[in-house]
DNA sequence: TCTCTGCAAAGAGGA
């Protein structure tokens, strides 16, 4: 049994004499069901005393096997010599995580803080990890390694290393392990499984195991280890993999190779009760030649077995509540929390100085100045807003489980009840799995990373897997075979990792120069010799002012482009111009999408010397052809990429290795009000300068907290450097009455057509459409329709009803229905509207409309009454929703709701 | 209960 709650209170730790002597306890309350209960008492004995460091209350803690007495009539608790005590149990912490806490609590934060660099270590061990696999799954030794080797071509290059000289390294290693499975096999059936995803909902670890051997957890190291005992830390690591295997061990979970057969009734075993752990682990370090012996035994095998007891798995378990804990309360560790040895550690220096800069506490100390104290502050909120986002990812993974498969579905977070229809072995070992399609929607793409399941993702058998085929079949290839009946969406830390180290390097590694303009210490400077007397774009002075600006931008340009006014296409010239002068330049947004309409801009002005970095299913299939392939020969590679004159790519991938590893001139970053400023970081900080291009009265960043992620740089910059930028102020798409409202509310009035055949056109100049067809009330090219509905949800079912009515007239009257848009805040009310919506008409929520156009555009309110509900508490999604349309608009809402704000109401009557 | 895109992830070792 488990006791679970949320700490109430903390006492002291006292001490208490006892038959045994004197020990301490630790004595708190919790709170049972989620902290509604009535509080209970819970003592814990020594090992878990210094909870007392570590534990809040309102912090979520879990017992395990308690020992339960009644008390003066009351029922208390206490820990057994069996109990596990997690802290914030629904904190998922990696394995490797683990690991490096051990290790030292200060190195694993800096890990955090600094993206580690492209080395040939990390390179080879993983090439060494994959082929290991591979021999598991009975794959050829010299095809595995070359299939390998020429993946990992790009990052060889990048090394300086050719593909021989690396095949013949990871050959060595991999004599090793073929030499230690030959013997293992001798005479008994060896019972193997590799690559094993691990997701502990008891203890709140997470991790992949790289093999598991008879029930024992096998870790490869590449290293060589001549002593009788494995490393310290690889044992923590291979004592992580037990205790999650043990959580799985009840019955029905380690069944994983049902490659043909096995239980296939989908049935998910409840988390174990008393799970059984393995009590030995294995280590094998395959730089151990045939020829190394053990200094003390003589042995000659790489690998190396130990024991976990109760007493190691119970001090993993507290290393890991140090870290949940550290994460929870947002604290920076300094060292002392463990016995760290300095003096040892390689990356004293890396920490001294870091310590110094930011003036940290550290157990090595600091060397040199910190930097100044705006900075730090800057990187302190930075640093726990990052954070509190980090905490939104993890409550993703806690919905795992915590969450029916039917919650999980409705959430769109997955696709239940699959119905597997086989599975077989590729040549290159891995599995792919199919499944009956299912009609559900979900976030799940092709491409993404998965975790697919013969049931439930942490209670079943579950691996990770890539989405390759979503249609009549659902198709994924994966490590092992696994029965596939459910997918989820995977979460993901990348995104605030990169962010982390991306503000990190900005204020660390950043040139002192752009640090003053980012921190407002002095304004940005232009040179104007650059520019040479020359006219960019002739036909609109505000285009042409902001390609000179960003020509000459000795720091950095800002360039507003509201809706419509012909952004990508003056970025487009501006890079031509600045690769014209012999600038590298890096091109990048935060979507792929506009990353690929800017380089289609590019294109169209005929110039093609590019470089694409992304994941194939990210990059636009027209765009393609300038992808950059990392699998290859490594000169030829790196040949392609540092050849481009403009390398483009998110600013996700801006935080790659690939990327950091290159320098550029100017870094233009397309869309960048979308963008947090961390984001907007990634990719300036590889430039000596920088232009950004976006509207910050369109759509902010996504972030899932309020905090100072939800102001973007471009935002910050502008309004603080309002002479280094230009505002594009001749739109391209509206009429005049249409644009009127979005000029008036956001743009001062600035905003104007660029012609008077743009401001005066209309739905009847378009062939075969006749605007005496339109019924009165979508007579003029802006009206209000008000269907007299109900909002239900996020969805008005009565409303989306009207607006196909809307949508019909308009066809009627002979608009293409590839013409006509319907837009909706909410993802509820698009389906509601997609069920009902005519083919060929796009629907879609306003986020997906941004950077797109329809001749004609409906919009579905969906609020009545009032206008309850964030969403439409920043009017700049609206500018957004309203500023798509070229011909005509129809708003399609409740007139009490929208007169009940003032915005809305000045919406209501330009609309009437 | 608001909007939602990126990212394969995890990977090494040196007294």
């Amino acid at each position: 049994m488990t006791l679970r709650g949320v700490v109430a209170e903390v006492e002291e730790p006292k001490t208490v004499s006892t038959r045994y002597g004197d020990r301490e306890l630790l004595e708190l309350s919790l709170r049972p069901d989620g902290g509604r209960g009535d509080p209970v008492t819970v003592t814990l004995w020594p090992k878990w005393t210094e909870l007392a460091e570590w534990v809040d209350p309102g912090m979520d803690l879990l017992v395990t096997d308690p020992e339960e007495e009644e008390w003066n009539g009351q029922t208390r608790y206490s820990t057994s010599k069996e109990s596990f005590v997690v802290v914030e149990p629904s904190y998922l912490v990696n394995v490797t995580d683990i690991r490096g806490w051990v290790q030292c609590p200060r190195m694993y934060y800096l890990g955090k803080l600094t993206a580690t660099p492209l080395n040939y270590p990390v390179v080879k061990g993983t090439l060494v990890h994959e082929v290991f696999g591979d021999l598991l799954r009975g794959r050829d030794l010299d095809e595995a390694i070359e299939d390998h080797v020429a993946d990992a071509g790009l990052d060889l290059g990048l090394l300086g290393r050719t593909a021989d000289e690396v095949a013949g390294d990871v050959r060595e290693n991999a004599r090793a392990i073929e030499n230690w499975l030959s013997q293992g096999a001798l005479g008994q059936e060896d019972d193997w499984r590799s690559e094993r995803t691990l997701i502990g909902e008891r203890f709140g670890i997470k991790g992949r195991a790289d093999a598991i051997r008879r029930g024992v957890p096998v870790e490869l190291k590449t290293g060589k280890n001549l002593r009788k005992e494995p490393r310290f830390q690889d044992k923590v690591q291979a004592a992580c993999y037990a205790l999650l295997l043990g959580e799985y061990g009840a019955e029905g979970r380690t069944t994983g190779m049902a490659a043909d057969g096995g239980d296939a009734s989908g049935t998910v075993a409840e988390p174990a009760d008393e799970p059984t752990y393995p009590d030995t682990g294995t280590l094998l370090y395959t730089k151990n030649s045939v020829l190394d012996r053990h200094e003390e035994t003589g042995d000659l095998s790489p690998a190396k077995d130990f024991t976990i007891g109760r007493g190691f798995l119970q001090y993993v378990v507290r290393q890991r509540n140090q870290i949940a804990a550290t994460a929870v309360r947002g604290d920076v560790p300094t060292g002392y929390e463990s016995g760290a040895k300095c003096e040892y550690c390689f990356e004293q220096d890396t920490c001294m100085v870091v310590a110094g800069r930011l003036d940290e506490e550290s157990k090595a100390g600091q060397i040199g100045k910190p930097v100044p104290e705006e900075e730090r502050a800057f990187l302190r909120e930075t640093f726990r807003a990052i954070e509190e986002e980090r905490r939104f990812v993890h409550r993703e993974y806690a919905k795992l489980w915590e969450q029916s498969a039917e919650e999980r579905a409705d959430d769109d977070r997955a696709l239940v009840n699959l119905e597997p229809v086989g599975q077989h072995q590729r040549e290159d070992g891995r599995w792919e799995l199919r499944a009956k399609g299912t009609e559900a929607v979900s976030k799940i793409r092709e491409g993404d990373v998965v975790l697919a399941s013969d049931g439930h993702p942490t209670r079943g058998v579950a691996e990770l897997a890539r989405v390759v085929e979503l249609g009549e079949e659902v198709v994924v290839t994966t490590d092992e075979p696994v029965e596939l009946r459910r997918l989820d969406v995977y979460p993901s830390e990348l995104g605030v990792d990169r962010m982390l180290t991306a503000v990190h390097d900005a204020v660390l590694k950043g040139d002192a120069d752009r640090k003053d303009v980012l921190f407002g210490r002095r304004p940005p400077e232009f040179d104007e010799s650059r520019a040479a007397g020359e006219t960019f774009i002739g036909n609109n002075a505000a285009q042409g002012e902001a390609v000179r600006l960003a020509v000459t931008a000795e720091d950095c340009a800002i360039v507003q482009g509201p809706p419509g006014t012909g952004k990508t296409y003056t970025l487009a010239t501006t890079v031509r111009e600045l690769v014209d002068r012999g600038e590298r330049v890096l091109l990048s947004a935060f979507t792929n999408r506009a990353v690929d309409n800017a380089l289609e801009a590019l294109v169209d002005q005929g110039f093609t010397d590019i470089v694409r970095v992304g994941t194939e299913s990210g990059v636009r299939e027209d765009m393609q052809r300038f992808r950059l392939s990392k699998r290859g020969d490594p000169d030829e590679r790196v040949a392609e990429l540092e050849g481009a004159s403009v390398v483009a790519a998110t600013t996700a991938s801006c935080g790659s290795r690939v990327v950091q590893s290159l320098d550029f001139d100017t870094a233009i970053v397309d869309e960048a009000g979308q963008l947090t400023e961390p984001g907007t970081l990634a990719a300036v900080n590889r430039a000596d300068r920088f232009v950004l291009v976006g509207d910050h009265q369109q759509l902010p960043p996504v972030v899932r907290a309020e905090n100072s992620l939800s102001e973007s740089l471009f935002q910050r910059l502008i309004e603080t450097y309002p002479d280094a930028s230009v505002m594009l102020d001749r739109q391209y798409r509206m009429s005049q009455r249409i644009q009127w409202f979005s000029s008036q509310e956001f743009y001062d009035g600035q905003l104007r057509p660029a012609g008077p055949e743009i401001a005066a056109q209309r739905l009847g100049d378009l062939p075969g459409v006749s605007e005496e067809a339109l019924p009165d009330e979508l007579a003029d090219p802006v009206t209000f329709v008000d269907p007299s509905g109900r909002r239900v949800g996020n969805t008005n079912p009565i409303e989306a009803e009207r607006v196909c009515g809307v949508v019909h007239s308009y066809l009627d009257a002979g608009l293409a229905p590839e013409d006509v848009g319907v837009i909706a805040p909410f993802r509820a009310q698009v389906s509601e509207i997609q069920r009902r919506a005519p083919d060929g008409v796009a629907v879609d929520t306003v986020d997906r409309f941004q950077g797109s156009d329809k001749q004609v555009v409906v919009l579905s309110t969906v609020a009545t009454g009032d206008l309850d509900g964030p969403i439409f508490e920043d009017h700049r999604r609206m500018n957004v929703a309203l500023s798509r349309a070229k011909r005509a608009l129809c708003l399609v809402g409740d007139e009490r709701a929208l007169a009940s704000d003032p915005f809305y109401e000045r919406l209501l009557a330009w609309a009437r």
